[in-house]
DNA sequence: GTCACGGGCGAGAGCGCTCTCGGATCACGT
DNA sequence: ACGTGATCCGAGAGCGCTCTCGCCCGTGAC
């Protein structure tokens, strides 16, 4: 192990300058009012001793941390079936690190989890917060509340925020699944089913909103509650078959439910998309496009939400002023498109 | 928003339980040498004004931060193809918050990330860092090591580390494909071609080894080189029947190839297994599961994997001696064992 | 030439904590 | 009653930085 060489302060570096620490925290900072000749010589001791600030001293006096937390309170399935996680960690840590800011990353799994973690932000460790959280009976929203610690939600959460409105990014959940059983009946399609996603999370409640939008007055057996992994899937499909042999087509709240489904079409000798069109949601790579028939369905920008999700937070934590939770009217949501991805299922 | 109260400090404990910060700070620390009444008044205390430790101030002192990077250096591809990362991340961050430290998230894209995050951990803000670097030409282990940062590398690296060795965990790439192979010998198999991985990551290296551990005289034509894409898979392995097309087994390197190549077999007429079994690598779900037929592959302990890193890691920091480097002989990899799964596809 | 003014710079306090050191306290043996 | 350790606790310095304050010097107006 290299012997820790005790790193340089800024004490050194301004011995080495020849100049007072203050003005090599102002070279350091960027801050103006120091004359062109003494920065660039303060500059040249930064480079020749290989300075770097001590963030711990910096923030003791700051008071910020150039530290966001990123949140994830998910209960092992979903964050681990699919790459979304890992696309808007992406999304966030470019945003972030354009900002200078460390991405801390906390991950959950039980409500012993949730309390160290309520703790650690109240603990004032970071200066903002990313939280996903998608079921319904989750503690953390509250803890997080109190502590007062800026946030930003990935997805619509499922409580209203209290008087001052929640901020939160998301799809566009309900326009992408209308799109996708519009398309369906564009294709004379008359008997749509949906399989939806596990309803206690906002997600699924939102598509099947999205599927009543267009489909108001479809038979209520068209509907069957999957909880979004390809086993719920496959038995949502079984039941439809059951119930409504005549179905023509399905909309499956994800990509996984509908690999399900399209095997059991093919195991009950359905063709697809001939006798039955299918299309799923997410467009998660590689299954929609593994699938047999390559899966029609619904992408969403998981990076960009991510992006968008540290950019709030970012410009939040700027602003000097303009809580978010003030900057707009109540609820602040901030919802992005989705496009609907033909392939050869619907 | 809830105005920021200010925290309380030591001082504000102290005074309530009529004590002296040091002893305020015995307490907190869980340091002995404190008579019971006193630090039964003084928890009171800090549970009344809910204090919590300004960590900034600690670790100004203390020069520990407890907290470790993690830095995952993927150039898109993988990283978001599958849920590997999304595992390890999972092991690494039960392990790290067992012991109270925190996770510190460095995703990295081109070099000149990499010089950013160089500067980042040779700043001293974490005590250590758990690496993902799987290419070859990556600047990054230099950098660090350079820093004298304690670091656990994720997979066998591609470089011997110089003086004290290199302190890594993987999975039995090379075991696990020679598993592989003989069990596609014991199905009566003699003409088994491989499709390797990119050959600039160590993974797909050492499963190639292990086929030729199996089959030293194979036919050199029975291997092609892909690059973990499905398409990749689907290339070879028509490349494959072209060349060798009397081929009744293969091993590809992981199962997203596997996927492809099995498209492309059924494309073909070939019937798997029962003309041509195929075995994957990784058990990468929900991909495995759902090929058709299910996919017999090999499967690592992912999560298992982060956690050693992290322990191992931690280890390291705790023992205030022994440097990783000098705990064994030489470079220490520590590897795990892999399992053959057992499903329809050979 | 004098005075007011303003911009550039340094002195110094202080952020909240840890840790060393020495003083107080207490039990015990003589 | 007094010395002797051992034990418990507090005073105070100092970690590396930022930021306010005021000094100094240069400039322009008169």
């Amino acid at each position: 192990m290299t012997d820790t060489a005790p790193r340089p302060t800024l004490e050194a570096v301004a011995a080495r300058a020849g100049v007072s620490r203050a003005t090599v925290s102002r070279v350091v900072n960027g801050s103006h009012g120091v004359r062109e000749r003494l920065a660039e010589r303060v500059r040249r001791a930064v480079e020749e001793l290989g300075y770097v600030p001590n963030q711990a001293a910096r923030s003791l006096v700051t008071k910020r941390h150039d530290a966001i937390a990123v949140i994830v309170a998910e209960p092992e399935t979903r964050v681990f079936a699919d790459p979304f996680f890992a696309r808007q960690l992406r999304g966030i840590s470019k945003e972030l690190t354009a900002h200078d800011n460390q991405l801390v990353l906390l991950l959950t799994e039980d409500r012993d989890d949730h309390v160290r973690v309520g703790r650690y932000v109240a603990g004032g460790h970071v200066d903002g917060a990313l939280v996903f959280s998608l079921h319904i009976d989750d503690p953390l929203p509250e803890l997080i509340r109190q502590a007062g610690l800026p946030t930003v939600y990935g997805g619509r959460p499922d409580f209203s925020g209290g008087q001052g409105g929640v901020v939160y990014v998301d799809s566009d959940n309900r326009g992408g699944a209308r799109d996708a059983v519009r398309h369906l009946l564009g294709l004379g399609r008359s008997r749509i089913a949906h399989i939806t996603g596990a309803l206690d999370q906002t997600a699924a409640v939102d598509r099947l909103d999205g599927f009543r939008d267009v489909m108001a007055d479809a038979d209520p057996r068209l509907v069957v509650e999957g909880d979004f992994t390809p086993a719920s899937g496959e038995r949502a499909m079984r039941e439809l078959l059951d119930r409504c042999p005549s179905l023509d087509a399905v909309f499956a709240g994800n990509d996984l439910m509908a690999a399900g489904a399209l095997r059991v079409l093919r195991e009950h000798g359905r063709r697809v998309p001939d006798d039955v069109a299918v299309v799923g949601f997410d467009d998660m790579l590689p299954i929609a496009e593994q699938t047999d028939p390559p899966l029609t369905t619904v992408r969403q920008d998981i990076e960009e939400m991510g992006r968008l999700m540290a950019r709030l937070l970012l410009r939040d934590l700027d602003g000097t002023g303009t809580p978010p939770e003030a900057a707009g009217a109540g609820s602040d949501g901030l919802i992005l498109p989705t496009t609907l991805i033909r392939r050869a299922s619907a």
